[in-house]
DNA sequence: TGTACATCAGTGAACGCGCGTTCACTGATGTAC
DNA sequence: TGTACATCAGTGAACGCGCGTTCACTGATGTAC
């Protein structure tokens, strides 16, 4: 063999991660076969030797950058103390950083709004990842499952707005201002935390 | 003349509204010219007699589909007595009506995460109506002027993540409990409200 | 060890199609004389 | 009143371009004998 044995493999696995990125910075429909394949060093003949089609990987990079996120939370639960998992979720989501990289960041706040517009295999993906997010932050609130699904709702809804918002607003004040009120919204449905934590996350939203 | 004097500005303002509609419907970049001239009752090549280009329309649409948030954001505030004025606007919003109907929705909600990739006038017109709808807020908000400003922040911020996570929902159970626990959050972020309405508008939220 | 052939990831020209844009034309009405 | 011409909203063929997809080919390596 002219490659290492899982040279294809490799290259394929470089493709479907420059899409994920792309993707969630472009659009479902902003990304082209010779774009991606460029980005992978190749050129856009070969494409069709990976995938079925470009819709194909569509779905593939989407599940992939779902992955990621997933990946993401988990570990941001695990670090965190007991008790201060849920703020942990929501301070690594509601971020200046997580605004400025949407090519890294969550694909619902990226691409949610216009994925319903996409076929059903891109909508049942979006829809099984909602649940897992609404999951993840149930789980770390205390009550009855009834209504810590209600505040886990509740946070997710904020988290995800103030990421969409805060990107219109682009980075200045304003857009600090979303972050900040976005971040404090969500957190209000989790347990309370200490005191001093607790001022010293207070944000400052500065008046119009 | 053949046609009555206003006859031009008409059929302009026909291709206009149809493409508010559908740009909400479909993306910015899913409205084709032919498709919207079709919807006037005209053939393509009459389009270019209105407009100076597809993007010039879409700015213009853009705009349009903003005026009439507006206005109903202002009927819904002068419509509601004074102190239930911010509920009023929250409740017009948080609606399966609104979530089903993306075409005559809110702009914000439908495109706000993609405009971010378009040109800068389009970016330039989501940021004004993003500050005018955090202005319409929190002009019903008490308190002081950064406190009610960092208030309506919160509740806009779940607002939108609700009709956005709904439609990703689709209209099951699922999607109804997004709609009735953003629009909690967001109701609990304005002024107390009487408590047999309080009660009537408590959101049933099926447990997982 | 050497030669002929198979394999296969990747190349790049070519094709078809949709879409934005242009343009010569239509046909109904208004105006000049 | 009648005739020739101007106006102008709208028509539909045509063009150029980008993009998804196909396909014959390349060239390096492995294998058969």
């Amino acid at each position: 063999m002219r490659y290492a044995k899982d040279h294809k493999a490799e290259t394929r696995a470089r493709i479907v991660k420059s899409a994920a990125v792309q993707l969630r910075e472009k659009g479902a429909r902003g990304v082209g076969v010779a774009d991606l394949m460029k980005e992978a060093g190749l050129t856009h003949g070969g494409f069709y030797a990976h995938f079925k089609s470009r819709d194909a990987l569509v779905i593939e990079a989407l599940g992939q950058a779902m992955d990621g996120s997933r990946q993401r939370w988990r570990d941001a639960a695990e670090q965190a103390p007991e008790g201060e998992k849920f703020a942990a979720l929501v301070n690594q989501y509601v971020t200046a950083k997580h605004r400025d990289d949407p090519g890294g960041g969550c694909t619902m706040a990226a691409l949610g709004a216009e994925i319903v517009r996409e076929g059903p295999k891109a909508r049942k993906l979006f829809l099984a990842q909602l649940e897992r997010m609404i999951a993840a932050l149930s789980a770390q609130l205390p009550g009855s499952r009834g209504h810590a699904r209600e505040q886990a709702i509740a946070a997710l809804t904020s988290m995800v707005g103030s990421i969409v918002l805060s990107r219109v607003a682009g980075n200045g004040a304003l857009s600090s201002d979303i972050l900040d009120a976005g971040r404090n919204a969500a957190l209000a449905r989790g347990p309370a935390k200490p005191a001093r934590k607790a001022r010293a996350k207070k944000a400052k939203v500065t008046p119009s």
